[in-house]
DNA sequence: TTGCTTTTCGGTAACGTTCTCGCTACTTTA
DNA sequence: TAAAGTAGCGAGAACGTTACCGAAAAGCAA
């Protein structure tokens, strides 16, 4: 198990040096021969020296390592959000260790009581359906790693969130359904305890009253985010005496199921019943007919997380912030007449 | 920056015994009496202790880390392979780090050359269209950094390689499209400088002149794994005097890029033109009509994968072996006539 | 030359664990 | 009862690096 590699020691014994030196020469710091260091760096690179982590992070208390945990990886949005995380902090030298809690709050507990402190600069978080992980977020921010969520916030918990307009985009999605001249518009929710569905709800619900439409529960589901659970929602709806001649979807896996439940029914999607979603999937464009939704700025929200955590790390007591990136209606033929 | 955390230390001076004894008990030696480590396991949770990592990667000389290399995460394919690998890697206590080269070779070899032996117990790799960073490998594995390959392997490295049977899933699929009386069948074929990529255009050569067709070279068409190139593809192809009427993609993107380009030529996929693709993307389902496509394994070859670079971690000259899973082929409506 | 500052370097303690060795006190064996 | 074994614990070194402090060497002004 047990393995040798080249330290700075190896490099000080060869040139005759001592290791401070040595060390000093590496992260060049200011007192130290030029002539010195160009020695140091030769001989380091000859030898093929790698620093060694665990050490220096021993000493230091850092790590240059950032958890990310989320629900899930398999999806486009949460895939294309870590990208634009692993952008800046491997920009910034940072490693980025990886949880996923398949959106089970057990394992969300489990993972987060396992975190040892020392092993993390900070955290990246979209919280799981139900988890209240609310006292250990708390926790770790108390020990002194900063917390930054994204997406899936922990309301309660004071510190930066990065997310999208939930608000307006569903407001703009409604508003557009009502535009196109659908009158009975359900809404496809996602689960209720999440922050974000809330105020989709909300969004979807304001613009209904603005226009003058009045809200039926009944035309409200709370359920998953999966394409399934979309196409169980409509089959749900096409139970009742009245029903809807719009849906709004929580997001686009979920419109997509809906649509595939509308098409086993004959139904002509944009005709008949328009569909909107939520994020931009590219699956959105594959599907026929194309699925009308408002584009998440899923990168961004990755890279802006990062960038926060970065800031939250390098300067203590840096203020928490709130970022709300805006979601753009993009028109497609689901809600087309 | 410096952060003081509970350390076996403290619980050492508050139970008044020696910080062997604590450490002893903390990972439940034998030689410690039970009566002590259940004061030292009360103590600990008491004063929520965590373990250092650094320091105990620093003595032990492991990380419990685990790298994983890619040149994406925004796909279907590894994503899926990327659950795979954190489901063993989480029960078996490791972390995972992940890099994503966006195949660039630059940032490939950039990686590989600030990758601190001292920060990995192990790495899992998918190379890079172009790259050819096998010194890398090789250092790496001579420095006692197990690295396991899967999908898209570097063959020349001995060291163990998992993918799926892309010589008899190509064979299989071409082998259908013959049997649905398509004739002029085309290959979408992926960079020519991935392993896979040849296995894949071999099966599908071979298939054809096992069935007395030949392979002709224009009809072999080698760009990336995008929707886009998949779209170009086509439109390269129907410049051609003779036009194919059935066309095998390397994977699902690329034959869904290509749909779309029959479907704004107007011809009837299945019916004038058959497509079939490689992966089962859940896209391949959405699009209408559904893709006939090759499934591979990837939640299974994550999970393989990560397995056998634990086994390679824990003993020593483990022996490198191949594991070739099965690929299965879906039919659906694109090879329906 | 003397005295002072600046540059460059070395010695040593720390960081939090594990590991190896050896010691004590108790138990077993003959 | 003596010898031998065993259970339980502690002391101290080690892992590779940085941080801190002080000292030597070099430069400079008078």
């Amino acid at each position: 198990m047990r393995r040798h590699y080249i330290t700075i020691k190896d490099i000080a014994r060869e040139l005759d040096i001592s290791v401070s030196t040595v060390s000093r020469a590496l992260r060049d710091a200011y007192d130290v021969n030029p002539k010195t260091r160009e020695k140091v760096l030769a001989k380091a690179m000859e030898l093929h020296y790698k620093p060694n982590f665990n050490a220096i992070g021993l000493v230091q208390s850092q790590t240059h390592h950032i958890g990310v945990l989320m629900p899930a990886i398999t999806n486009y949005y949460f895939s294309t959000v870590f990208t634009g995380i692993e952008q800046v902090a491997n920009a910034h030298g940072y490693n980025l260790i990886v949880f996923i809690t398949n959106d089970s709050a057990e394992r969300e507990q489990a993972i987060l009581n396992d975190l040892s402190q020392s092993s993390l600069d900070g955290l990246l978080v979209s919280v799981s359906s139900r988890a209240d992980s609310q006292a250990h977020f708390e926790e770790l921010i108390r020990n002194g790693i900063p917390v930054v969520f994204f997406d899936r916030v922990a309301d309660a918990v004071l510190t930066s969130k990065v997310m999208q307009d939930d608000y307006h985009g569903a407001f703009e999605a409604t508003q557009h359904l009502i535009d196109q001249g659908y009158r009975r518009i359900a809404h496809l929710a996602g689960p209720a305890g999440l922050t974000f569905t809330q105020k989709r709800r909300k969004g979807y619900e304001d613009a209904l009253e603005n226009s003058g439409l009045s809200v039926q529960s009944d035309w409200i589901i709370h359920s998953g985010f999966s394409q399934e659970c979309g196409f169980d929602d409509v089959t749900q709806l096409w139970k009742l005496a009245e029903k809807p001649d719009a849906l709004f979807a929580v997001n686009d896996r979920k419109a997509i199921g809906a649509m595939l439940a509308l098409k086993e029914r004959n139904i002509r999607i944009g005709k008949e019943v328009g569909v909107i979603g939520f994020t931009n999937d590219p699956m959105a464009q594959i599907i026929s007919p194309t699925l009308t939704t408002v584009a998440e700025p899923a990168f961004d929200i990755g890279k802006l997380s990062c960038e926060l955590l970065l800031k939250h790390i390098s300067r203590k007591n840096f203020e928490a912030q709130d970022v709300i990136l805006p979601a753009r209606l993009i028109v497609r033929e689901s809600t087309r007449r």
